[in-house]
DNA sequence: CACAAAAAGATTTGATCATATTCTGGCAGT
DNA sequence: ACTGCCAGAATATGATCAAATCTTTTTGTG
């Protein structure tokens, strides 16, 4: 997703807003979420009139939300006129494993060489959150503020094609970690954050990079283990 | 791109087919092209209607394919609602080294435990067919083996999630690197096609890898230096 | 009077919807 | 089981509306 999207559909929504908002990007907005946070379970079908009516849109912008994210890899097509959450096989989490290593960690290397103190206080923020929601059992305030944490971090990266790469990870991986979560609850999952943390406060971009993918590896362990993959 | 619609592409191009494939698959795929071989230039603008007339399709499926595409990072929304081929950008390019360094390799590594000595003769005789190319100066032609020759070590690796990023990142820079070729020729451009070869027929993966890391990087590279990024 | 900035109008293009068509999967009846 | 029919869902079209751009005209100023 480009920030500069996320930007206007945040100063968009509810208000009286001067700029519209194009119903397919909002449709694309709201599905999105539903795959990220949870609302839609892996292998579950997903039809264009159930979301017409679900999500209160027309026909085309549905279709056209649905499209896009099928190329982000969120959906799969069935081949007959089918649209699924995919439903996730040991080789999948093996190749999100390997990518997500290879790309978060580069992501928090650039990250550090340009991260102000504004941004870590603001990511201590979203982490203080994530704990409190831990510490409540709060299984959808955990998904959120964990994906926030990340997703904070891409944005501080600068750098649009490794974030949209690394989006496109977590909404395949999504609805799995929400399958995980409500199982095992919010105990237990790793956080490595306190030391990613540590390490950008002191310009050690080298270490934070190490302890994202700590955090990711062991994330995504925790996902194929629970799901006997 | 997944492999079966590719594959199911191919089954009913032309012919007589049992089997339809829809309006917005066919467009997609055929844009796709256009994008990867150098129909369309960075910074050109896509409309809808243009498509409409040139691909004589229906507007609906034009525009889920220029959807898919988007998301893709193949075309670029302008924020006005216009969509554009992107233009290359130093970051951007730096990016895309880093990606193709990550995942390349690691697609060859995973070939290499795997391959066999079909898929190593249908390698060479589309290398053969590059070096034709490349001697008789045929850009597009060029173009189209190079992809061929990498695509099918993608399909060969069976990772599905790490091929669908690949191509990404050819849809990417496919239009800069057309741009390259009709600048600097055939002559000159990387080709370490034979050491990969040469290593996979012996099973040393690492090898395999480490040549296709060269030939990445040096392609890119090509491409950073002929823009003046 | 010449030039340029601004306004108004015309035109192109995108967004959305209502509707017709095609396909799929299930079910009834053999 | 097999075949053919039917309901519902997906695909695709063209019409309609709205927004952006381009063109022309108007207006203001040196």
């Amino acid at each position: 997703m480009a920030s500069s999207e996320k930007e206007a559909l945040k100063v968009a929504y509810g208000t009286e807003n001067p700029k519209r908002i194009p119903a397919h990007q909002q449709v694309y907005f709201k599905l999105r979420e539903q795959i990220l946070f949870g609302e839609l379970a892996p292998g579950q079908p997903v039809t264009i009139q159930g979301l017409v009516e679900n999500l209160d849109a027309g026909m085309t912008p549905v279709r056209e939300a649905i499209r896009r994210l099928t190329a982000e890899g969120a959906l799969e097509f069935q081949g007959n006129r089918r649209v699924t959450v995919p439903t996730p096989t040991p080789d999948g989490i093996e190749e999100l494993i390997y990518a997500r290593q290879a790309i978060e960690p580069e992501l928090v290397r650039r990250a550090a060489k340009i991260i102000t103190a504004d941004d870590i206080e603001s990511l201590t923020k979203i982490d203080n959150d994530l704990d409190a929601a831990i510490t409540r059992g709060d299984v959808g305030a955990y998904l959120r503020h964990n994906y926030a944490f990340h997703a904070k971090l891409y944005a501080v990266a600068q750098s649009p094609i490794l974030t949209e790469i690394a989006d496109g990870l977590w909404l395949r991986f999504g609805p799995s970690l929400r399958v995980v979560c409500g199982r095992i609850g919010t105990q237990n999952l790793p956080d490595e954050h306190k030391e990613t943390l540590q390490a950008l406060s002191v310009g050690d971009g080298a270490r934070a990079a190490e302890a994202i993918r700590q955090d990711v590896m062991q994330g995504m362990q925790q996902v194929k283990d629970s799901l006997n993959l």
